[in-house]
Parts: structure tokens; sequence; C-alpha cells
DNA sequence: CAATGAACAATAATCAATTTCTGTTCATTT
DNA sequence: AAATGAACAGAAATTGATTATTGTTCATTG
């Protein structure tokens, strides 16, 4: 029962990586149904039995696979963000980040395999409590410089940008194509900046 | 070569009303993979030429029954807004409307049998450009009223509504829980008025 | 002490044979 | 004219027997 897989993912330890870089390829190559811990194990040396040392289902494996993914996506999504001076610029480069993973990463090629289980995942509301902790400090950071409320809730504010971002990445297109990086911005602007109310 | 079913539903048609309705009882109790053609002719007392006299194949006849639905409830949705007298209001209702009808109308149904299908339906941009044409003429209302701001592009708002609902019905909670209908209110009314922007 | 590999029952995937369903045609009926 | 029902080939689902995978245990290894 000294079972603390659960929660904290241990990245750093090389065993544990190596089962999720070889978990990784498995996916990508045949799909979640189609990879068995038996491959898992034969493409990354190792032996089935450490892997269940380290996750206690195929489940907590896969879940450990797509939560890296996860971090890693809003790591360097974080680093790429260092450029962008306004929070509106943040959310533009975001979606677009958002976008470009969407269609080159992971999740394009596990969406050709099985559409149905990338359309359960996006479905999930799991699947966005993760990031919630991402935007706060970038809200902090525009409410400083003025560029939004200062007295925001930022619970309610990341709610909203979560919702925006996530639904912006899912449909490009709603009721208007929002394509090139410009469009988005001057869209986002708006938003954020005073959603429908009065003309300035 | 005389089929002009695609586009026009004529839902007057008895025939038409007899095959969808048919169709719709069978979805609703086996799902969508488990419903025959033959299956929807026995139910509707019928024989199968006359639903391919009126379908294509068995793909169109599923979005017939999906489109009556999502119309019936945009029909049944336009009703209740009658009671409501702001654009946020509008907004508030239409959230609960939909959710309500997707914990127990034909969809909560078709979740318990084959949720990834509905799913699929829910990420497929086609199902939200249906709904595109309800917005405008209550954002021209808000407009004449004075709710929100004159200038606004009509294609701009209606997409960020359409946004913000869809998010709000598939995610009830993201960073906030948006449960009741004063939370929710309070939330849109923030949003659409002036999204994160400065202090009144 | 973690990793290994073998053994194991229970569960799930696979495969080929069979049955059902789809979509089309057409002669007949209403 | 539209609805019917029968016939049909090709596609898809179902079935039951077989095989693979899962998750667990444990003695052995590095």
């Amino acid at each position: 029962m000294s079972n603390e897989q659960f929660n904290a993912l241990h990245y750093s330890d090389p065993m544990v990586a190596r089962i999720l870089d070889a978990g990784e390829q498995c996916i990508h190559r045949f799909g979640i149904r189609r990879t068995s811990m038996g491959e898992v194990a034969r493409v990354g040396k190792l032996s089935r039995g450490s892997i269940y040392n380290h996750f206690n289902d195929k489940e907590a494996l896969i879940e450990g696979i797509i939560r890296r993914r996860q971090e890693s996506f809003l790591n360097r999504t974080e680093g790429r963000l260092e450029n962008e001076a306004t929070l509106v610029d943040k959310l533009t480069q975001s979606v677009l980040s958002g976008r470009k993973d969407m269609e080159e990463g992971l999740f394009a090629a596990l969406a050709e395999i099985e559409p149905e289980t990338v359309a359960m995942m996006f479905l999930d509301p799991r699947f966005y409590q993760r990031s919630l902790s991402f935007w706060p400090p970038h809200v902090r950071m525009a409410q400083e410089a003025g560029e939004v409320s200062a007295e925001l809730d930022i619970v309610i504010a990341t709610d909203l940008i979560m919702r925006l971002v996530v639904s912006l990445v899912m449909f490009p297109r709603m009721g208007v194509q929002l394509n090139t990086r410009s469009a988005l911005r001057d869209y986002l602007q708006q938003m954020v900046s005073r959603g429908l109310g009065p003309a300035l």
C-alpha cells in the first residue's frame, strides 16, 4: 500500500521517464486501445512489472502520459508568453499555440486513430482543471499594469479566460472566422477589455 | 436525381414526421449504432423503401432527427426568452435550458448509450452553425435598449454569445462553479457588459 | 530495495463463419 | 405520384471459439 503514485508524478525518476517515453511512443503510433503494457515494456526495454511498480493500471499510465504532455505544453507556452507584453497578446499567443499543438502534437496523431477518445477527453472537465493555475499570475500582472480591473476576482477572470481560450482552440470559427493572429487579437482585445458593453 | 432532401426538411409532410418520430424513438431507446432502418420502418409502421424516398441514407436520417430536435429546442427556448427583459437574462435562461436539455433530453439518453458519439457531435462545428441565426435579433433588441454598444458588429457579438453559452452548457464549472441562476446571471452580466475591463 | 520475469485467473481483443443491415432497383399497390 | 415489398450484392454487425492482455503475486536478480 505504498502507492503515492496517484498525485505526484516523478518525471525526474529516470525509470518513470522511460516508461512515459515508451508509453507516449506507443500511443502516438498505435493509439490508446491498441497499446498494451507488454508493448510499452518492450519499447522501453524494461519489465512489465516495473510499469506496475509506478502506475496502478493502464489508465493511470495513460493519464500520466497525457499529464506530462499537458505540462510540457504549458511550459512551452509559458516560455512563449514572455515575449508578449499584454494579457491580450498572451491570450492570442496561447490560442495559436493550442491550435498548433492540436494539429501537430500527440493529440493530432491520436485524433486520427481514435477520434472518439480525443473527443471524450476534450469534454472531460478534469482535462481543463489541470490548466487552471496557469492564468492567475498573468491576470495579476495585467492588473498591476492597469490593463484589467484591479477589483477583478482572479478566479472569475481565469474562468472567462479558460472558456475563451478553450473555445477558440476547439472552434477556430464559431460566428466569425478567427484565423489570423490579428483577427484573433482584435477579437480578444474587445472581449477582455469591454465585452459587448457600451462604446468607449 | 430528384433528391432535394438534403437542404429542406419538410416536417409538415406527415410521412416525414412519422419517419422522424419513429427514428427518434429508436435512437432514444437503442442509440444510433443499434438502430436499423428496418427497425425504424417497423416502429413507424411504414416500409423501408419509404424512408429511402425521403432520406438518402441512414446518416441523413440521423441528421434529420438531430436537426429537428435542435430546432425544437431553439423554438422552446425562444418562447422562454419572451419573459426575459435583458440580453443577460436571455443568456442565463438559454444556458439553463441548454443544461436541462443535456440532462433530460434525447442527448442525455444517447450519452448513456453512446457517449463517444455525443462527444463527437458536440465537437463538430456544424452542430453550432445551425444555431447561429438565433441570436442576432436579440442582440439588435439589446442594442436598441442601450444594453450593449450600438456600434457592435452583430456577427462578432453572436460569436461571443455562442462561445459563452456553449461553454457554460458543456462545463457548468470551469474555474468557478456556475450552478445557480443568480451566479450565472452575475457572471454573464459582467462578461457581456464589460469583460475583464476597468471598473465602472 | 527496486527491477525482473514467471505464473496465474479474470477480462478483453481477435478471428473467421454466420447473420443482419444497407442502399439500390423495380414491379406492384394505393 | 407516392408508398410498398421483394430481391439483391456488398458492407457491417453478431456470434462463439481462440488468443492476448490485464493486474496480481512472488521468488529471484542486480
